[in-house]
DNA sequence: TGACTTATATGCATCTTGGATATATACTTC
DNA sequence: GAAGTATATATCCAAGATGCATATAAGTCA
């Protein structure tokens, strides 16, 4: 899906400084969509462009893969340094007091117009953040509300007064699949604790998949189901508020 | 998983008029993984190397991304060129007479050091073919045998005459990855077909699956489900052979 | 204390699934 | 052509999963 905008001449002339045909190469980056909830919607970290093409235009945190690092290594390294996530971010998941940022490979995006000035290739990956990890920097760095329109296949965004964005290159397309990506994969696995905190009461487990899959959910079935993969267990501690408190659980990742 | 080989003089000294750091960019192949059916097993198709590093071994087909091509286009390049399957092979399933071939992107394998000569990220797809449409070319391309040992995450393959060999690259592991990611389609696809020929009984379906399950299916209950899943319709037609005829069915590719 | 709120437990109708059994329809053999 | 054999399809039922209603428990707040 290739965005056709409208280029300045100083953007037009910057293009044609590039000659593409000159590298036999294409250039590789990656680009993460990183997710959260705020208040109950699902939201994506973007990051403003300073440079054309799409200068000014919000977009995926992303940047070249280095020569002697992995995807997997690149791609944390966007999360640290690009997103504003430095020193929360581990693909290793050695600490059991912390509570490390959830990074998987995605799709790789490869139309070769993707880019106008150059052949890019993108490992996208995706991370699912909790919120009060995330410090939103300025005007440089923001979270934006995620809208998917019945049957379509790309995503609309929105900023917290509500005005809708486009996004650069073909971001809208990546972050669509990547929430096909963890709808498909909440029918198998309660990976929405990842954007919890460490321990948490079953129905806000049950509201993180309800505001993902945009749809409610059996109360009872999905207490029985939750409980029933073996993959939560209880602390022991109940949370306080209003009404009967409810137990806390935690997610066993040594099994 | 990086391979340790020993490196005859030869290979060493091919290796060494590489210089990796005069490239920024890294070189982008992709790699197919070929599966079919034969004899109820699950098969491979391989190439033989003609170079180092790597020389005779079998490896998957493969090749560099051109310029001006997506990823899709070069994999069913790939395919056509690498694979013996000329003109079988098309992403668009124009045609409702053809039996077009499966082709899906799988995953993107970049360790540094997965190529000993200099950076290479593989995109690796997966296709399923359907067994007739496979002619092994003499001494350079064969099918082979897979085999998962019990909880491992790699995969053995075997010859004819059930001589086992090693892969090159990381190769067997991205076979592993192909292997998985079939498996868990089945759980919500009848992608099994993607096998056989256009027409089929649904116990030959049931075949398909048990074999790339590796486990025993309950009969009733996977008629049902297929039935139920709307995704087959039967062509009126009979199969013909020992025992009461079965309706053949065909899947719905206009849903 | 009593009203309120939410969590957890229990009971039950309904749907799904696994497994057995019965019936149908071809081919093969005598 | 009748009997036998093999396999597909239909029917039935028990066990399990799921959706829903109701009852009980355990906190907070006035």
């Amino acid at each position: 899906m290739i965005h056709l905008i409208h280029r300045s001449p100083e953007e037009q002339q910057y293009l044609s400084s590039y000659d593409p045909s000159a590298f036999d190469r294409p250039s590789v980056t990656v680009d993460v969509v990183i997710l959260t909830l705020r208040e109950g919607q699902l939201e994506a970290l973007l990051v403003k462009r300073k440079e054309h093409p799409y200068l000014n235009y919000w977009s995926l945190p992303g940047g070249f893969v280095l020569t002697h690092e992995s995807l997997d290594e690149a791609a944390a390294r966007v999360l640290r340094q690009k997103a504003g996530l430095e020193g929360m971010v581990g693909m290793e998941r050695e600490s059991p007091h912390k509570h490390p940022v959830y990074l998987e490979q995605l799709y790789t995006f490869g139309d070769p117009r993707r880019d106008p000035r150059m052949r890019v290739i993108s490992v996208a990956y995706y991370a699912l953040v909790e919120a009060s990890h995330i410090r939103e920097a300025g005007e440089e760095i923001a979270l934006f509300k995620l809208r998917t329109p019945e049957g379509a296949s790309s995503v609309e965004i929105f900023d917290s007064k509500n005005k809708k964005y486009s996004l650069a290159f073909d971001h809208a397309e990546i972050l669509g699949v990547a929430l096909r990506r963890i709808r498909g994969k909440l029918s198998y696995t309660p990976i929405g604790f990842e954007l919890l905190p460490e321990r948490f009461t079953l129905r806000q487990l049950q509201a993180v998949h309800e505001t993902i899959l945009q749809k409610k959910l059996n109360k009872d079935s999905f207490r029985r189901k939750m409980l029933a993969s073996g993959m939560l267990e209880a602390t022991g501690e109940l949370e306080r508020g209003l009404g009967r408190p409810a137990e806390l659980y935690r997610f066993r990742r040594e099994v």
